[in-house]
DNA sequence: TTGACGATATACT
DNA sequence: GTATATCGTCAAA
């Protein structure tokens, strides 16, 4: 897979909302340590959603906590947490350097690494594969050690441009919130059959 | 949120 | 008719 393009944190929009939608279509990629390229894979973003400061449903909205912390750090770093005890969520950090606010990964396209990406997650079907923050986070291998990292940067987890531009970009409310649970905060792929959700908030 | 399960639908030998 | 895929419901952590 030539002509990889890391995003670079200039080009990252600055507005939460923005970068929702911005990060549609766009390339996460997953480097195995020492350069194994056994575990590399990579899948195309087709689900976002936006978690804005002043937003009871983001995490920061209570303040800076040591748990919360790379939601503070420049937009473009990773924030990693445990949801429901069990499932891991991968999170881009967003807006103003030290605002607080983020942006869920929900969904990827499988591109590269399949194979591997399998074995991590069981012998489900390719559609299952990333459909779903937690099944994403399972097919990436995330764990909190990779809570903070640089996502602009060379190293296990980084954000690329993806060939084929984004196609159109539907938006909706988010999903599984109750605070605040009525903003169209939610940025998916249209027509991608890749999406989590209810059909109907993938129209 | 995810995995399991039953019902339903689409596909193919 | 058997296999594979999609959909809604339900329980668990």
């Amino acid at each position: 897979m030539p002509n990889l393009h890391r995003l670079a944190r200039a080009e990252l929009p600055e507005d939460p909302a923005e970068l929702a939608g911005f990060l549609v279509g766009k390339l996460v990629v997953r480097q195995a340590p020492e350069g194994n390229c056994e575990g590399s894979c990579s899948g195309r973003i087709v689900e976002t959603e936006a978690y804005l400061p002043g937003d009871a449903a983001c995490h920061a909205f209570r303040g800076r906590t040591p748990r919360n912390a790379s939601l503070f750090l420049p937009r473009g770093h990773a924030y990693v947490y445990v949801a429901y005890g069990t499932a891991m969520m991968l999170n881009v950090s967003a807006g103003p350097p030290g605002i607080g606010a983020g942006v869920l990964l929900r969904a990827l396209q499988p591109v590269d690494g399949i194979d591997v990406m399998q074995i991590r997650r069981g012998n489900v079907p390719l559609r299952d594969l990333a459909r779903g923050p937690g099944r994403l986070a399972a097919a990436l291998a995330i764990g909190r050690a990779l809570d903070g990292i640089d996502l602009c940067a060379d190293g296990p987890l980084f954000l690329a441009d993806d060939l084929t531009p984004p196609g159109d970009v539907g938006r909706s409310v988010r999903i599984g919130i109750t605070r605040d649970a009525d903003r169209p905060l939610r940025f998916y792929q249209r027509g991608s059959r890749f999406l989590s959700g209810p059909r109907w908030l993938n129209r």
